[in-house]
DNA sequence: TATGAATGAGCGTTCATTCAT
DNA sequence: CATGAATGAACGCTCATTCAT
């Protein structure tokens, strides 16, 4: 058996070509946006040819689809493998908050590239088929560990998940985005992990007292 | 008798020039961006021409970091404007995080522009002089709400005015800066006043649960 | 039986691809000339792909030999089909003027593609093996009409047959060729199916008047 | 008085760019019709760079629309510096024949880039202001000459100086526009002076033929 | 016989910027 | 104080064509 036979069939090798092409369009995009990012500097980095983007995703745009649909399922896939113990909520909405406020930090390319297409007004994620598959599961993580609480009558019932997950979004989101504004603004290093980690621990306690009820105290949890 | 001074001395003929370059600046930067946002644009929009640009702010760069400082200025302005009854701390508080959360939905342009700085690293920020001037009005406002509170005890102390400021930014600027790609994800018109007024109330309701006490109950004040 | 040998045999499929393929290039060609026609564009009107114009025609401009071959194959062929009665002479020259105004009229794609190849100074016409043959039927069409009619005593013996093959050809011919410059000049919409007509008219009397002996009165043919 | 001082002030510096930016695109448009020229080769042609072709002419189709114009321009210019003796209507009327298919014979850029804007559908003439004060001039030498001898009785009250006008067109254009494709057809060299006059001498002949009235004679012109 | 993948040159156009007065 | 002219690099994209099975 040859596992390192020379054989690169057609088809893996096209493959690789696409793959390369998409993952070079992630990091371009990702530090100078839709507008910054030129299509030879993606292809340079791919080890490709500007031609290619043209044959596998038809124009500039038709590729800034495709990125946007690849970071939202790197996103999904990374929410996929997160678990819960839903025996205990607190915790469990603690696992999700700290998950997302990580990703965001972890992944300033989901950050940038979704800034980039909100400049652009939301046009290419309409375009997008699988744009309506995308929020289901990030959402449903919240959702699970909130339920979670409220079966038990930890949390309240009169806040609903899509709050408590744009609120953690929103929180990890905007550290991440606008970090050296907010650097300058706060004349405050926030890539500092020290800051991060007190950030981080700031929201999940925000997150916390804005679910619990009234008659359970946080201070148990701690 | 002064024939040669009419209606528009040349002085300030250049003031308006100066100031419509800006003003037309801080609408392309808006809308497209620092890259996309072409030098010719910003010139034909304010009737004056690409060379004026050069002239008064020297590149396209210094023209981004005038821009800046004024949506920055006139973000400052804005809050310098808003009263607060520090008798009525959770209705101070109130009233600082409704001016924050209506200020992003009101001035597109400061997200983008921001947005755009921060995709370039913020760069431009560093370079100007007036940058750590820019963050403390707008935090002493959150601060003294915050402060008054703490005073009646009616606030918990281990709270910073910097984390809720940041709270507050991030919940009002995310709804806006994301609301294309949220819209989308969510399947929700974000933009609809409706929502906008739901989020905003609990915005309010999630500060106010992070700051106050625990023996203090949020219902009386609702 | 043969089982493998369906409806669409091998070769005959090749044909069908082959043909199609140089139809979509007449219209294509036709719409746009050699230049602005493009071999992909081609291939997609055929439902085929470019790289089957090199297989069968070896290279864009094989492909265009092979348009032109064609559509003077057609221009004789229809001519072939002309039935003139000699016994007639003014009635045949009649005959064949008509024929040729409408053939320019009715095949656009015949005038833009031999602009086409003028444009390019007939350099692939001379690379036709078959371009010799083109011309005889054409003429020959006018020469029989001439012929009987001078035979007859009604025509000049000092016209040929060749300059008033030119002279009827350049009068349909420029006639549809320069329809938009000449709409546009004139102020008149030649397509319009009147002004046709009435210019065909007048070629036809043009070309009576310049073939008739003095002696002959036009009158009595009209 | 100098005369030749090295000065070169700006706007005939301006002059000579935007002129020889024209003069080189209808070379290059002549040569190679709209699509086949390309704006760098204009460019460098006339010593220049492509952006000052944006400059001045906006657009590649800009360029083309000023080129037409130019060349109708051109042509009217000459038209109008040819003298009728109008006593003689015979041979004002040879005289105008012979102008106009000279003229496409010296001037085959007037000829192909005709061809050009005609393959595009005159889309281009439609849009210039001038394209209606094209006609009148060239026109009006046909009809000064027809009308001339229409008044002594020399010739048909019953024919148009536009179809006059229209079928020496034709005859002159045609000979020179489908000159290659022409010569291979039939098998002469129409580019050679003697052909070219024997043609002419043709075209003068018909042309008299179809407006003198019966009871003339041509013979005693000749 | 037929096809997906790849290629490099060139296209029309726009960019931020500088020159010369 | 203001302007028309010029510049060269880069942009997104399309071209005809060839490679490798």
């Amino acid at each position: 058996m040859n596992l390192t036979s020379g054989r690169t069939p057609r088809q893996s090798r096209a493959q690789d070509t696409r793959a390369s092409l998409l993952q070079a369009a992630i990091e371009v995009f990702s530090e100078s946006g839709l507008n910054g990012g030129s299509v030879s500097r993606i292809a340079k980095l791919a080890e490709s040819h500007d031609r290619m983007i043209y044959y596998y995703f038809g124009s500039k745009e038709g590729l800034f689809v495709a990125t946007l649909e690849e970071i939202y399922r790197q996103y999904n896939e990374a929410e996929s493998r997160v678990e819960l113990n839903l025996e205990q909520p607190v915790d469990a909405l603690k696992t999700a908050t700290v998950f997302f406020v990580r990703y965001f930090r972890d992944h300033p390319e989901f950050v940038t590239v979704l800034n980039s297409e909100n400049l652009h007004k939301g046009k290419h994620i309409g375009r997008s088929l699988l744009a309506s598959q995308f929020s289901k599961p990030a959402i449903g993580l919240v959702h699970r560990a909130l339920h979670a609480g409220q079966a038990k009558g930890l949390f309240r019932v009169d806040v609903s998940s899509r709050d408590i997950y744009v609120m953690i979004s929103a929180m990890g989101y905007f550290y991440q985005s606008n970090q050296y504004t907010l650097s300058a603004f706060l004349d405050e290093p926030l890539r500092d992990p020290k800051l991060f980690y007190q950030w981080e621990a700031f929201v999940v306690k925000a997150v916390l007292r804005t679910v619990l009820n009234d008659s359970v105290k946080l201070g148990q949890f701690e």
